[in-house]
Parts: structure tokens; sequence; C-alpha cells
DNA sequence: TGCCAGGCCGGGT
DNA sequence: ACCCGGCATGGC
């Protein structure tokens, strides 16, 4: 017997909601090409420099990596702790992200020998499982690589999309990750660029109009949805 | 000045 | 199974 973790069963409304969701945002802000990086190397390394951290940070860092000619597996996976601590400290949580960077760096050079190819060969969910595994890596971080950087359609889930599809009452307040996630993978066609697109366009939304606490956005592009709603 | 940003882990209940 | 403190910098 299947094990249902979420109330949600796939449901032509909710798909057509997510796509009249999806058409407003991309009218307003137009393809936004994430993940803005120079190769899926760099696409995992700022997956985990981002973690809680404004991007503005993290591309400081990016650029002191590439600096000391370190945005490669091998080297930066010889890179003691110390060192790899200095050059990303601009993102924050230095300690505790170059530990986190050199544990994804042990499993990526032992498991893949620091070939994306290898990597992307590996399916969706035992690739998932097997990122979930490395200390440092949780969901989010785990379904930005396997978009971004290994090409899969799995779902990316933020603070952002929380806010945006809580706040329109497209999910409870409450609603977990997985919850979150289950709407877009259980609703839309397994579709990467899709999948790239719709995460990188609610980020453009929240950058431009929900950034601040308050309950409804001024202006916002999805005012005039319906407000379906995705529960159970 | 104080609050916030594209999380995650580990320990306590 | 939750809940919470800790981790740290730079921008407004």
């Amino acid at each position: 017997m299947e094990r249902m973790t979420s109330g949600y069963k796939k449901n032509a409304a909710r798909t057509k909601t997510l796509f009249r969701i999806y058409r407003k945002l991309y009218a307003r802000f137009g393809p936004q090409g994430w993940w803005p990086a120079d190769g899926a190397f760099e696409v995992m390394v700022g997956a985990i420099l981002t973690q809680n951290t404004a991007w503005s940070n993290v591309e400081k860092a990016i650029a002191n990596l590439k600096g000391e000619n370190a945005m490669r597996p091998a080297r930066m996976a010889g890179m003691p702790h110390r060192k790899l601590a200095a050059l990303i400290k601009p993102s924050g949580f230095f300690n505790v992200k170059a530990a986190r960077l050199r544990n994804f760096l042990r499993f990526y050079m032992k498991r893949f020998d620091g070939d994306i190819r290898a990597l992307k060969r590996v399916p969706l969910d035992g690739l998932r499982k097997e990122l979930l595994s490395v200390n440092g890596i949780g969901k989010e971080t785990a379904d930005s690589i396997l978009l971004y950087a290994a090409g899969k359609p799995s779902f990316v889930v933020d603070a952002y999309t929380k806010r945006v599809f809580s706040r329109h009452g497209f999910v409870p307040e409450e609603a977990g990750y997985d919850a979150l996630r289950d709407v877009f993978m259980k609703n839309l066609p397994a579709r990467t660029g899709l999948f790239k697109e719709y995460h990188a366009l609610l980020v453009a939304l929240c950058k431009r109009h929900c950034l601040s606490r308050k309950p409804v956005c001024r202006g916002c592009p999805l005012s005039g949805i319906k407000g379906h709603s995705f529960r159970g």
C-alpha cells in the first residue's frame, strides 16, 4: 500500500490554476534564465552558500573562490577548512558552510569523481536521497541541485514559494516543505524548463512585491487569481 | 539602530 | 514528531 504523505492528488482544476499563476508571472517578469551561475558546479556551491543568506553576499564569496581559482571540485575539496572558510566569509555562517561544502565535496568526489555527467546519470528519486544523506544538504538545497545543476524536474520550494502560496490562500499557513512541493510535483507536467522558470519567477515576484511582511502586496500580479485552494 | 536574507542541524521536550 | 537556539555577514 502506497503511503500518502500528503492529501494532494492530481487534479485538473489545480493544474489550471498553477498554469494561470505561471502565465501571469511570466507575462509580468519574462524569462528569468535561472540559476545565475557559471556552470553546474558553481550552481551546487551557490546552493549551499545561499542557505538563509542574501544572494548579494553569496556573490562576494563566489568571487573570492574564483579569484583563488578554487571554483573546481578537486581544488576546493583539497582545501583546508580554515582557508575555505576565509574565502566564503562574506556569505555568513562561514564555519558551518565550509564544513557543509567539504561534506558535499567528499561525497561528490568519492561518488562521482567530481564529474557532473556521472551525477546526471542517476535517476531523480535515488539521487535526491543520496544528496539528502549529506550532512548540510537539506530539501531545498537538494532540489536546487537536482533542478538547476542536474537538470532534473524536482521542484524547489523556498521561503518565497511558501510566502506567496500561503498568503494568497492556495495552501494553509502551516503547510510544510513536502506538502508545498507536492502541489507542484503532482499537478504540473514534470518538465525541467517549466520548473526552473516557475521557481525563478516566484523569487522575482517576491523581490518586487512581497519583501515586506504585510499580508497583501500592492499591485501584486496574482491579485486577480481566483483563490482556488490546494488544501486537502 | 535593528531586522532581515533563496536553511539546516542537533538537542531537548 | 515538533520546537528552538545557533550559526554570521552585509544592506537598507
